[in-house]
DNA sequence: CGTAACCTTGATTAAGATCAATTCTCGTGG
DNA sequence: CCACGAGAATTGATCTTAATCAAGGTTACG
């Protein structure tokens, strides 16, 4: 049930019954397959989006085809919400576009559509949603940060060991996480490439810290590693 | 007049005469000198700021003392506003601190300091604060992007040719541009070192794009500066 | 099974960091 | 006005990290 899903999502989730209802009743809902792409930056922008399952990732590609991972949206997460804030005139121009390309990495990837223009008016006319969206892109931005402060001033190593902390944090089981994403994907998303990924946990594997089963990571020695990532 | 700097703030904008001067009695205004440390990140959270006058480095620094500037703040420009949104109940911790350090990079550099509290209030009040605030996040989100996407996609030689470019772009005179901080501090921000920096303007200016002479940097052939940025 | 995508491993290269040594610039005090 | 000293900037030599290039191996799935 669309309303149902829609209540799950933190921006949404000071709204009443009724305003669920005239929300759902705006939004679109598609579904997408390991692979698709959901949007290229090319494309006009048409509003912001919301995975209800799968995962998506957000990319960049340069002009010699290397790519870089800024977000993996989980369920019931917002993306591409970011241009709707740009001047209000252009975010409505034919020839505004997204900021980037984004991807589903999963099957049976569903998102929805929430158009911009109809979500600008339920954004003033709603304060809950507003401060909502605040703390929303406040999240987002420190995400960013934290991002930005591994890729200047970590190497590899300390980035894969932090990135399996962070997913340790979020993993029911405490002794191992199992990897969501392919090691060319995470590549991407740590700033470096498939073979370096590869030889890093290695690396972190012969000092006894992790041990790597395809995309299971047994945590051997968490103390070890928290202690390397600082 | 402390009511005619926060009216230029553009998040307060949308304020009239009467909650400006409401605000202007909640702030407090400090100097500081070139060099002065305005926070640290291991200071407990009092609010957000404002410049006035002067320039602002938000920065982190690793480990092993290796230095990355953020974000440089200008004029009526806020910083260290994002851990407001933080979970409410924490925001107020004594044990809440700046999420980076900060420092004036100018003399006579003025800042003005927002309560966290008291800021909230407002910021619950006032739709239109909150969809002012909502779009000066957004717009730090994109800078935070395009960040990453030049740290991860680009070498060192594009970034520094991208930040002329930018330069450019808010100089009145576009023969040319001139550093406003120093380069030191302009390295850091790209994510690289002064050794290196200075050899890649070298290089630049060998390849006929600029000439450099101390902080002031002539650009010759600007559509090449442009094309070799993508 | 067969094939394509994914992953790993090895050898080599390149970009940029580090280390070390000057040189330049500019504010301060004699 | 000049000399001095500190910080800033440059330059050269070397080293390290991680990217690139190339070749196999593994896995998943029709």
């Amino acid at each position: 049930m669309l309303k149902d899903n829609l209540k799950k999502v933190y921006i949404f989730s000071g709204l009443d019954d009724a305003e669920l209802e005239s929300l759902a009743k705006i939004v679109r809902i598609k579904t997408f397959n390991k692979g698709d792409i959901i949007f290229f930056d090319t494309e006009p922008y048409l509003g912001f989006y919301i995975t209800v399952t799968g995962l998506v990732k957000i990319y960049k590609i340069s002009k010699d085809g290397k790519e870089h991972i800024l977000h993996l949206i989980p369920a019931y997460n917002t993306f591409a919400e970011v241009p709707l804030f740009e001047n209000l005139n252009e975010v409505f121009e034919e020839s505004f576009r997204y900021p980037a390309n984004s991807m589903a990495l999963e099957d049976d990837t569903r998102v929805i559509l929430v158009p911009a223009r109809q979500f600008r008016e339920l954004l003033e006319s709603d304060r809950h949603i507003c401060i909502k969206m605040v703390s929303a892109l406040a999240k987002r931005l420190r995400h960013l940060n934290h991002h930005i402060e591994d890729l200047t001033l970590k190497d590899v190593a300390k980035r894969v060991a932090g990135y399996i902390l962070s997913e340790q944090k979020t993993s029911e089981n405490k002794e191992q996480v199992s990897l969501n994403i392919s090691k060319n994907d995470l590549a991407a998303y740590l700033g470096t490439i498939p073979e370096t990924l590869s030889r890093t946990l290695k690396k972190l594997q012969d000092e006894d810290m992790i041990e790597v089963d395809g995309k299971i990571i047994k945590i051997c020695d968490l103390d070890k590693l928290k202690d390397f990532t600082r």
